[in-house]
RNA sequence: GGGCGGUUAGCUCAGCGGUAGAGCGUCUCGUUUACACCGAGAGGGCCGGCGGUUCGAAUCCGUCACCGCCCA
């Protein structure tokens, strides 16, 4: 064997991970007696290359998977991509503008057969991507939103909620892209911050001349298409012209003046212009008061004046309205506030903040528009959905995030389904010469309803638009399984133990896979959804393409390797917390994984090798007692913290084992036993519990370091190469009287450190070696020092280790352990006024220490209402404290 | 406007009724059977402000301030 001196991740992690998945390491096995344990991927966008979100999450869920394959579960970790389709389409559009060519000249087929061309070309890229983390995915059962068999559940789902009336088409005021030219959901908008303007225009009152009502707005252009004006029943001043007329500028519409309360007195002048075709609001009270609503912007948010033109055709000089046909919705503001300022009919501008809806994906505002489209009938869905959050089916870890899944899911609106896109699954829906509908899993069906309709064959057309994304992601969690087929799959691994993933996406995605899997399956999708925070810069700032603060998980992976990638993520990793995230932090962290590895050779060179034989429940020595004990102490928190999602918990058991007590400690211990003229039966069991111990490190941190850990876990001979991904969990071991050898390494270790201490604040060089006396030591000490007497020696730079019989030595340093006074002769060494101000401090620390516990228990309060334990405690530690007082003001009383 | 989260050592964060902690950084010292991506030691905190509950509050309650998200 013999390891090099520095860890090469770039040579062995390739080589690990190939060895892995080509054993089928990663595969789940339908047919085995384990339990299993399943987590669905959130799958990444085809189009997507790993970012640092990406390893953060996959990063958390492999490290669940690793572990839980460790216990025995037979753990499917499901992998696969989404269609994404508005940003898949963006990207081969993009792709085809470079040409020269524009998708709507090539036609839907050919645009689509280019598509799937570009995803079989680079679609591939966040997969490969994964591998390079680490991530022990399923890959066989690798499935794509769009393949056949989700196909076939989007369709079978989408036929029966029709079927249920829970789908339905409806004419309705969308949110309008209108540089997708698309119809989007209420999600896909995000509100933002402009700087605009409140116009106030004057409405003259038809029938008397020289008279106003003014209306405040904040979008001039949309007047065109107004058809009331709103006032709140009652409106001090405005409340006089309720039914009365206006006539609307530019346009010449005679427009009634209604009262609704949706008009707000205190807003504005209190009243306000309705355009029930571009506003929801206004759509509403255009309902109420049944106000015509023609729309004035087209699809591409552009003015169009068709269906105004029965007023323009008997209005009296429309040459100024006709020249804004066709104008861009911001051009036509301006032309209008212009022209009717020219007309004295601009009262006042006002500067002012308001929130403009924009698309998430274009980029642009977008605008309420009145068509049909596809809505599923979410209300309905969300209702089981929410009560199996409130009964603890699916429980959200944190657990506060289920407030903001309530407040959503609680006053959820319709979903509009349907997209104007072409990549996607095509809505199952066939139009007859009629437009009668016909909701079918295919056209030969469709064909069959229609004749029996029509009662003939008649030529039917399917519909043109495509589903939300969406739709596909929320049958992920049994689509991906084979459903509808009544698989193997569908039967072992739904419902999933543990969906993890991030805030931002619990309406978009965790609320609708509950609403579809508790509708079409009939259970939760997941027990537990896990919610971590987002990845943010060192300074705490949002990573973006704009602020030029990307880091790539990649170039991370290539300077310091997956593991300490991964291992930072892990540490990082608190409740309900976003991770900070910086080269700085990694490179730290790397230092753990060397430390690791150095520790392992240290443990090779000194012949520590695995021996299946031994037995650690056998072994004698204090040291070898000590340490498995504290391994399973180790073990215990790692486990405890895995098993509540605490990540960071987890990596700090294993980090501190590693560093504080495997190295610091038991390596530098064992260094004596080991040496030569060691008792060869002490060197012997020694060998076997470092060799034990490193294996259970190893199998401890593989879920989250696991190319370092196999990497020595292969070179050891734990197992066959590759194995460590199969070993099993650790368990904790019997330890023969472990408080006793607890309480022994415990003194030897403070021992040390105590020595170490007075030592380097009396500035005593390392190389000039002291002898360590031993003052009022109980018997039991003795054979402490008997048996340490060459690790403190070497550890605490002791040239020897005696009981002092007689008086302390003249210019002795002295330190308190317990009952025993430790007394370091250092004559001509130490300055004895800096000796005597080292022992005062100690000392008057712990005076105002005891003074504080002699005030609680002089208080009978506290006394007669505190718990009988910590009253005792508190008694113990005050004698404790007044003891070693007492032996430092002796060590102070010897010094004169 | 409503809701949620945060405010603890220079930085990043644990702790969430009973002696204020870790990692990193800082300072001092140091190459000794692995590791300078190392070892030893030290310093560093009115636990955001103000009230309250309690024998006891960083921890529970109220309130305010500031920061960050989400929804209107």
């Amino acid at each position: 064997m013999t390891l090099d001196s520095r860890f090469a991740p770039g040579d062995v992690e390739p080589r690990l991970y190939t060895g892995w998945e080509s054993a089928g390491s990663f595969a789940c096995d339908p047919d085995s007696n384990a339990p299993p344990f399943t987590i669905m991927i959130p799958p990444p966008n085809v189009t997507g290359s790993l970012h640092m979100g990406h390893a953060l999450t996959f990063t958390l869920q492999d490290t669940l998977v690793r572990w839980r394959r460790m216990q025995g579960r037979d753990a499917l970790w499901q992998p696969g991509t989404d269609h994404a389709g508005i940003a898949t389409q963006m990207v081969v559009e993009r792709l085809l503008a470079a040409e020269g060519k524009d998708r709507r000249e090539m036609g839907r087929e050919a645009f689509l057969e280019r598509v799937w061309q570009w995803k079989a070309e680079s679609g591939g890229t966040i997969t490969t991507q994964l591998r390079r983390l680490g991530a022990s995915l399923d890959w066989p059962r690798e499935r794509f939103t769009m393949d056949d068999g989700l196909s076939a559940a989007v369709k079978e789902t989408f036929v029966t909620l029709y079927n249920q009336g829970l789908i339905y088409r409806d004419r309705r005021l969308v949110n309008w892209d209108p540089k997708l030219q698309t119809a989007i959901s209420d999600l896909e908008v995000e509100n933002r911050e402009i700087k605009g303007s409140l116009w106030y225009l004057r409405y003259p009152i038809e029938g008397e001349p020289g008279q106003f009502i003014i209306v405040a707005t904040t979008r001039p252009e949309t007047m065109l298409g107004d058809t009331a004006v709103a006032v709140h029943p009652d409106h001090p001043v405005y409340g006089a012209l309720i039914g009365k007329r206006a006539i609307l500028p530019l346009v010449g519409r005679s427009i009634p003046i209604v009262a609704d309360t949706y008009a707000d007195p205190e807003k504005g002048t209190g009243a306000v212009k309705i355009t029930p075709a571009h506003d929801f609001n206004d759509f509403e009270v255009g309902r109420r008061h049944d106000l015509p609503m023609p729309s004035v912007l087209d699809r591409q948010a552009n003015i169009t004046l068709e269906e105004i033109e029965d007023v323009l055709a008997t209005g009296p000089d429309t040459a100024f309205v006709r020249s804004l046909a066709g104008q861009s919705r911001f051009a036509a503001r301006s032309a209008i506030v212009a022209e009717l300022e020219r007309l004295e009919l601009l009262e006042k501008i006002e500067p002012h903040v308001n929130q403009v809806p924009h698309g998430d994906r274009g980029g642009v505002p977008v605008e309420p528009f009145l068509t049909t489209q596809w809505y599923c009938n979410a209300g309905v869905l969300a209702k089981p959905a929410i009560e199996a959050v409130e009964t603890g089916r699916t429980v959200f870890v944190p657990k506060q995030w289920e407030n903001t899944f309530f407040a959503w899911m609680r006053d959820i609106q319709p979903w509009c389904i349907s997209r104007q896109l072409w990549w996607g699954h095509r809505i199952p829906a066939w139009y007859g010469p009629d437009g009668s509908v016909f909701v079918a899993k295919d056209a030969a069906d469709a064909a069959v309803q229609a004749r029996a309709a029509y009662g003939r064959d008649e030529e039917l057309v399917q519909d043109e638009d495509v589903l939300d994304t969406w739709f596909s992601s929320a049958l992920w969690p049994f689509s991906t399984l084979g459903w509808p087929e009544q698989t193997k799959e569908v039967e072992r691994y739904y419902p999933g133990d543990v969906l993890v993933t991030g805030f931002d996406i619990i309406f978009f995605w965790v609320a609708r896979m509950m609403m579809m899997g508790l509708h079409m399956m009939g259970d939760v999708p997941f027990r537990t959804v896990y919610i971590h925070g987002l990845v943010r810069d060192e300074k705490g700032q949002k990573m973006s393409k704009s602020r030029g603060n990307v880091i790539d998980p990649l170039e991370l992976i290539d300077s310091f390797g997956a593991d300490a990638l991964r291992f930072t993520i892990c540490s990082l990793t608190g409740p309900g917390r976003d991770v900070k995230l910086g080269a700085s932090r990694v490179q730290d962290y790397r230092g753990f994984v060397t430390k690791l590895w150095n520790a392992a050779r240290f443990c090779e060179m000194n012949g520590m090798q695995p021996d299946p034989a031994f037995d650690p429940a056998g072994a004698k020595l204090p040291l070898s007692r000590w340490l498995l004990d504290t391994a399973n102490t180790a073990v215990a928190d790692a486990t405890a913290a895995l098993e509540v999602y605490r990540f960071d918990e987890y990596a700090a058991a294993g980090y501190r084992f590693v560093w504080n007590n495997f190295c610091d400690w038991f390596l530098e211990l064992a260094k004596p036993l080991l040496a030569e003229g060691a008792d060869p039966a002490d060197a012997a069991e020694i060998r076997a519990v470092g060799a034990h111990v490193l294996g259970l490190i190893l199998r401890l941190l593989h879920p989250s370091i696991p190319f370092v850990t196999e990497e020595l876990w292969d070179r050891f001979g734990y197992g066959e190469p590759c194995s460590l991904i199969g070993a099993a969990w650790p368990d904790a071991v019997p330890v023969t009287d472990a408080a006793e050898a607890r309480s022994e390494l415990d003194w030897v270790i403070r021992l040390i450190g105590e020595v170490r201490s007075v030592r380097a604040e009396m500035n005593v060089p390392p190389s000039k070696p002291s002898p360590v006396l031993l003052r009022d030591a109980r018997a039991d000490v003795l054979g402490r020092v008997d048996r340490w007497i060459e690790a403190i020696r070497r550890l605490a730079r002791a040239s020897d280790v005696q009981v002092l019989t007689g008086d302390v030595p003249k210019g002795s340093a002295q330190a308190v352990l317990d009952e025993t006074t430790i007394v370091l002769p250092l004559e001509g060494l130490i300055d004895i006024a800096v000796e005597r101000t080292r022992l005062a401090k100690d000392r008057d620390k712990l005076v105002v220490d005891a003074k504080k516990m002699r005030q609680k228990l002089d208080n009978p309060e506290f006394v007669s209402r505190a718990k009988e334990e910590v009253v005792a405690e508190n008694r113990e530690r005050l004698a404790s404290f007044e003891a070693e007082i007492a032996r430092l003001q002796a060590a102070l009383d010897r010094l004169e």
